[in-house]
DNA sequence: TAAAAATACTCCATAGGTATTTTAT
DNA sequence: ATAAAATACCTATGGAGTATTTTTA
């Protein structure tokens, strides 16, 4: 007999009738009709090849066999009764909320302690797991179920995401004090091309967008991992970069050596989102969450398009 | 939902498409079609009211429900393998026979000594646990399953049992070596009329069967409780009594004090028969157990009429 | 465009009901 | 004679099949 074959009906309808001794009892007790009921457990016992029950019209008496497996069928039911609690707890919105949420390096480590406390009361039963690489790891953890949601930047070339846009980080213009750009009255696109633009390494959408800001050819020898080592590079006198204006700080740790310039009204920027999986059967619970990352975006930050 | 509605089968198809993460391949793996197993899902989720699954025609991952109830069902399916398996291992006839063997109080303790051994060599998986006790103790615990067999000694006033008579055992005269009958060339049952008659106490069988052996009326005022407290008053020379003749033993511990004159060929006797419910189902193995006690009836006993 | 899940429908096995018979005490 | 389980027979639910459509990457 296979696993799938068995029925945790009958399993009841043993139990029952083990614990009434009687037929027409437990029948009653599993409010089924006694005929139903005896020809379930009859039928169990021919696939079993064991007799149960010792019955006559007068008494019914678990044979040993019915004994042994009368144990088992408790502890089945005992599981099978387990699996429906939790589900009742998990459908009744009991359970923890776990998420695993990613974001783009250039954003998570400036965003996140900013914005954890808030986040915490807003969803105080939500259990967050944080990561941060880069766009394309983040987009194979989405895709593959290892992560649930995450932040970034797009356009993306990857389908099958729903993409809530939650705000647009300026870019500040990072230079030495004494650079000319420093003092320079307007800043001007053309002016950023120039071969003292220090990026990213490949892969951080961060290098791509800013090249695209500079119009500059991405060809500059000089990269770096992080931005915390771009901004010492800046601070060494190695060049200028770009920014994301969460990253940029307020600049005080850098002393008199690095000048921030933000741009104007409609300077450099780059879209943050929120991206899940659009078969994620949380859409709803994720949307407000974007929606919370959204209102609750930190200060320099203008709202998205 | 309650536990009868659940069907193993759906925890399989669920346990099989979280391994496979694929209906098509699940449903192989089930042996069923993939729509098959898609509306069971389909229809365990509706029930649950949880989504288990996240499914594109890409993907399938698990959901934080889904991989919670997973566990839960993962111990439901192990719990029905184990009752299968025990199933199946007594019906394979690898489990212990247990049963509870009464006997009546002056047959257990002279007829299982001198029998156990064998009994332990011809049924070496038997487990059993003797009693002993009256009549109608014997009959209740049989009737309620307390017992699983009795020997004892008919006519029994019970319907609903299986008898088989084993043999039939001789009564022995017992009396003190200096009285009359020690001596008598041959004993009548008119002769054992007389008051020195020594009998159990009522509700012992044996009691009854002596007193109609002796042609007796059971007025006697002295009766004893055991068969050895018998034979000390007959020692005491307090008068004389029958004795089965497995109780009666060789008398070699009563040295010269009592004398044991057995019958001739049609001389009293009770019969001693194995008695089991009817509708036990193991009446074959039963019946073996009888033809057993039959064939190793100890010395000084006959054949069942 | 291709792969996969969902839908549409048909079928039939079987669990369950009612009425009745058999059995055992 | 009576209580209880077993049998006979019928019904209907729902699990499973095939063919097809929809979805999504």
């Amino acid at each position: 007999m296979n696993v799938g074959a068995l029925s945790l009906r009958d399993l009841e309808y043993v139990v029952a009738v083990a614990g009434e001794r009687h037929f027409g009892r437990a029948a009653e007790r599993c409010n089924v009709s006694q005929p139903a009921l005896s020809a379930q457990i009859r039928k169990l016992e021919e696939n079993l090849g064991l007799v149960l029950f010792e019955r006559t019209s007068r008494r019914v008496i678990p044979t040993l066999d019915g004994e042994a497996l009368l144990r088992e069928a408790r502890v089945v039911l005992g599981a099978a009764q387990r699996f429906l609690d939790i589900a009742a707890e998990r459908q009744g919105g009991l359970a923890a909320e776990r998420l695993a949420l990613g974001a783009i390096q250039t954003l998570g480590p400036y965003l996140f302690p900013r914005i954890l406390r808030r986040l915490r009361d807003a969803f105080p039963r939500l259990a967050l797991t944080l990561t941060e690489s880069r766009t394309a790891d983040l987009l194979d953890d989405l895709r593959e179920g290892r992560l649930d949601a995450a932040l970034l930047s797009p356009p993306l070339d990857e389908t099958g995401l729903t993409l809530l846009p939650l705000f647009v980080e300026p870019f500040i213009l990072c230079c030495p004090a004494d650079h000319a750009l420093a003092g320079a009255k307007r800043v001007r696109a053309a002016d950023l091309a120039g071969p003292g633009l220090l990026l990213l390494d490949e892969g951080n959408c961060l290098r791509d967008q800013a090249v695209a800001a500079c119009a500059a050819a991405p060809n500059a020898s000089r990269h770096a991992t992080s931005l915390e080592t771009l901004r010492s590079m800046v601070a060494a006198g190695q060049g200028y970069t770009l920014l994301p204006r969460l990253a940029a700080g307020d600049g005080r740790d850098d002393g008199a050596l690095v000048t921030c310039r933000p741009f104007g009204e409609n300077g450099p920027g780059r879209t943050i989102a929120l991206a899940w999986r659009a078969s994620d059967p949380r859409g709803d619970r994720l949307a407000a969450l974007a929606r919370f990352f959204r209102d609750a975006a930190p200060e320099g930050v203008t709202a998205a398009a």
